[in-house]
RNA sequence: GGAGGAGUACCCAAGUGGUGAAGGGGUCGCACUCGAAAUGCGAUAGGUCGGCAACGGCGCGUGGGUUCAACCCCCACCUCCUCCGCCA
């Protein structure tokens, strides 16, 4: 979440920043709120004041013999005024809070303006859209032709949105993020993290997706848990309420982990193949960066991510995103996006982004800085990459004229042959 | 799931209603020393909220309650430990 007084001293350039994703929340209603609730703390704070040097006297007076039966009468008005103080106090807090987990974050200077992604800026390019001497097919073509996907049956064990990979499909799936996973620790110094995919609504609420995106997740029946749409919520939730060393920092983990949404916006689009499900495997990426340093994390973990494509030898590009497609907690994202032959044009598949301090914010995760201030980190994640996605992108880009898939050579020694055939 | 026990600061730990939450270890500073060890003296609650500041509020697992006053009494919850049951 934003800081209060940011808003309080900064107006005109938060305000400037959320214009940005075009939206104007009321700000002002959220001061005055703020106004109200400092003039109440001062009020009762200088009751609670009163009544501490009181209390210490109190035993003195006992001691002393002196009838103090007028002044626990007083003390008892005191008292009792406190508590319908703080019950106000407490009020307003949570509206405050309540309203500023609903303002997303203010996008940094660089990010282009726009509207959608078709106002995103082309950053740069790795190789060139694949050529095929025949007529490619599409993922969804080629693993039922080769029986290494078959989506039909996985609609009859779980219903739409949901992938069945069989043999050696199965087996590239695994081979992918080992690869990913193996890439990023072994070359890049990211410490692996197996986490749970199920987390407490604490952990929701301080990466942002709760409480504004409770309809894209699932809730498990009868208790407090969630399943997470990706690993950044369990690795960044780490660290909450934490204060973490400057010498320590960047922290950098990667992560492989399953990831469930409920897509309930999506109803008609991506509807074939394994773009969009339910349920999809991702290695992400996550950062732990102190302020000063977080805008030179993002150029690193983006090409952290990039090194996976290159090393596939699969063509993309990186887009810088727009203000009107910019994610709620984000300040700023790139995405990598994958060209994928099925659907003629380039397709997300990774998503790196600064959130600056509106998460640590939210979860609480400071560092002792070298001065020994304490101040809040800056986080940062992207997908490097996604798995399924990736599966699609080396199945249809590899696929050769006889409709067997070549395996690129960074993942042969992962799953053993050279071709599916 | 059942039965017990425990949560106090970096660590150990005392405190069972009343004026500053003992003590020890560790850490830091100073003294002694050529230097170190030992010793002595001093500091040590990390943090957070309001305020330009002086200062004040909060803070003994968390949230409520009782009371003029709560680490202490009451209620609920969380976490950890031990034992039993079940289980990959």
């Amino acid at each position: 979440m934003l800081e209060i007084k940011r808003i309080r001293e900064n107006m005109a350039e938060v305000k400037a920043g959320l214009a940005k994703r075009g939206i104007d929340p009321d700000l002002n209603a959220l001061l005055a709120l703020d106004d109200k609730r400092r003039e109440l703390l001062a009020e009762v704070e200088e009751l609670k004041a009163l009544r501490n040097k009181e209390s210490k006297e109190m035993p003195v007076y006992k001691k002393e013999g002196k009838d103090v039966t007028e002044l626990m009468a007083q003390m008892k008005e005191v008292s009792d005024k406190i508590k319908v103080f703080d019950d106000q106090v407490r009020d307003i807090d949570n509206q405050i809070q309540e309203m500023l987990y609903n303002i997303p974050n203010v996008p940094h200077s660089s990010v282009p303006d726009g509207q959608s992604d078709t106002d995103n800026k082309e950053m740069r390019k790795y190789g060139e859209p694949t050529k095929f001497d025949f007529e490619p097919k599409a993922h969804w073509d080629l693993g039922a032709d080769l029986d290494i996907l078959d989506l039909q049956r996985a609609s009859k064990i779980s219903g739409a949105r949901f992938a069945l990979y069989k043999g050696l499909g199965a087996k590239l799936e695994r081979a992918i993020y080992s690869f990913m996973l193996n890439t990023h620790t072994l070359e890049s110094g990211y410490t692996e993290i197996f986490p749970p995919f199920m987390v407490t609504k604490d952990c929701m609420t301080g990466t942002g997706q709760l409480p504004k995106f409770a309809e894209d997740m699932y809730a498990i029946k009868d208790t407090d848990l969630y399943l997470i749409p990706t690993a950044e919520v369990p690795v960044t939730n780490m660290h909450r309420e934490e204060i973490l060393e400057a010498a320590t920092m960047p922290l950098k983990y990667c992560a492989y982990s399953a990831c469930f949404r409920g897509e309930a916006g999506s109803a008609g689009r991506d509807t074939r193949g394994l773009i969009r499900n339910h349920q999809f495997n991702k290695v992400e990426l996550v950062k732990f960066a102190k302020q000063e340093d977080s805008y030179d994390q993002l150029e690193s973990l983006t090409n952290d991510a990039e090194k996976i494509l290159q090393k596939l030898a699969i063509p993309y590009r990186v887009v810088a995103l727009c203000g009107g497609d910019l994610g709620f907690s984000s300040a700023k994202t790139y995405d990598i996006e994958v060209w994928m032959p099925s659907y003629n044009r380039y397709v997300e598949i990774s998503s790196c982004s600064n959130f600056e301090d509106y998460q640590a914010r939210r979860a609480n995760i400071r560092y002792r800085d070298e001065d020994k201030k304490t101040r809040f980190v800056h986080t940062l994640n992207g997908s490097g990459l996604a798995v399924g996605r990736t599966w699609c992108a080396i199945v249809e880009n590899y696929q050769q004229a006889d409709g067997s898939i070549k395996i690129p050579e960074a993942l042969v020694q992962f799953m053993g042959v050279t071709e599916i055939k």
